[in-house]
DNA sequence: CCAATAAATGAACGGCGTTCACCGAACGGT
DNA sequence: ACCGTTCGGTGAACGCCGTTCATTTATTGG
């Protein structure tokens, strides 16, 4: 019949408009502003209409934390098609604290607020989007170690871990603990990968 | 005249109380249950009260995340004491890991929080209790660099502000993204210290 | 044109932070 | 011993919030 199909449309591109204009509140306005009534009031429909589209708020929340974390992903990829381990560490870096800052607000949302809302990120060892950017980094920690770069007797997985939560560290007392840190946050990464790089060849370079 | 001495004393007394018990909701609930209603009815007086000795809920919380973080300097103290650099640095990363995970919510009013609610901690140079533990770390480098174990090119306030991300990032995921890290804390914060730690002497060791 | 189905809503509930006019008890001066 | 003042304490209200549900409005298939 088509009609149901153009309903059923109708219907997504009105949820697809809602996420979109809770994106832009959050980006701009910090997650804690986002709120049921004014985001209604943004799409020009009654609060209640929402709950049609989504369970709750968190459901929103959770959806954003998806799309944000995805943007992450989708900044950390290219850095992570380099070949030069060390290089490619570096990108990473980079790209993380890039995104951090150029987003702080979408940061926060995903790594820094209730567990409840980025908690589908990070289980499903071999789904979910967590645990596969994560296994970009085992990997690059695994490459250095075949070029002997790295503390041999710790895991990759562990090492990725203290590269991960390194960055996070970086960025999150930079949002939270402005004027903490005296360095740039790209400073404070580059020489975290230089602790985490070892090894006889010329190790530091910046970029 | 004494009879103002007294009244002043029991003002005090109450205002002190009202913190007390807003320290233990937010311990056993987090901050974000930390109601202006619920808090009243705790100390069993109206609502209004509450604002006879606090500007408004964010001057409550402002006056847990500086407890909170004296108790964090109390935790980090002995610690700082260790004469070895290499084994100070362990010890403060230990107690450093300690305390969030035992005091979960209060690390997350500190650090993960509003930074208007823990600005006042990270400010004035010289005097604000933030500043004065950073000291600490810088100094455990100065002394490391002295003994021919850190990175001798970069500057140790870096050097100390790299490390204390580190463990802030640990911290941070675990309470945020749980589960997302497979190693248990206090092994990461170990790696964290390892990697910091160069040079000739058997440089690895566990505590 | 009507019955059925789906979309949308207004009004309400309970909770929140905060304000302010008001009350009663304790106080200092006489 | 009385009285005006001062001050700790409060009830009620305002404007927000998330969420629910009976009801209305629009759309569809017969």
């Amino acid at each position: 019949m088509g009609i149901t199909e153009r309903k059923e449309r109708q219907r997504a591109e009105l949820r697809e408009h809602i996420v979109q204009v809770a994106r832009d509140m959050v980006m701009k306005e910090g997650f804690g502003a986002l709120s049921m009534r004014k985001l209604a009031d943004a799409v020009e429909y009654a609060p209640a209409t929402l709950y049609l589209h989504f369970e709750n708020r968190d459901a929103i929340a959770r959806e954003l934390c998806v799309r944000g974390f995805q943007e992450l992903l989708a900044m950390l990829e290219p850095a992570a098609d380099v070949k030069d381990p060390v290089q490619r560490l570096s990108r990473l870096a980079e790209a993380y604290v890039a995104f951090g800052l150029e987003h702080p607000e979408t940061y926060r949302l995903v790594f820094m607020e209730d567990p409840k809302l980025s908690a589908a990120l990070f289980q499903d060892k071999h789904e979910g989007a967590g645990p596969k950017s994560f296994a970009l980094l085992v990997r690059a920690f695994e490459d250095l170690k075949a070029a002997g770069r790295a503390l041999d007797a710790t895991p990759s997985e562990q090492l990725a871990e203290v590269f991960w939560a390194g960055l996070h560290g970086i960025i999150s007392l930079k949002l939270t603990c402005a004027g903490f840190q005296g360095a740039p946050a790209q400073a404070l990464a580059e020489t975290l990968v230089a602790t985490l790089v070892h090894g006889p060849k010329s190790s530091r370079r910046s970029r």
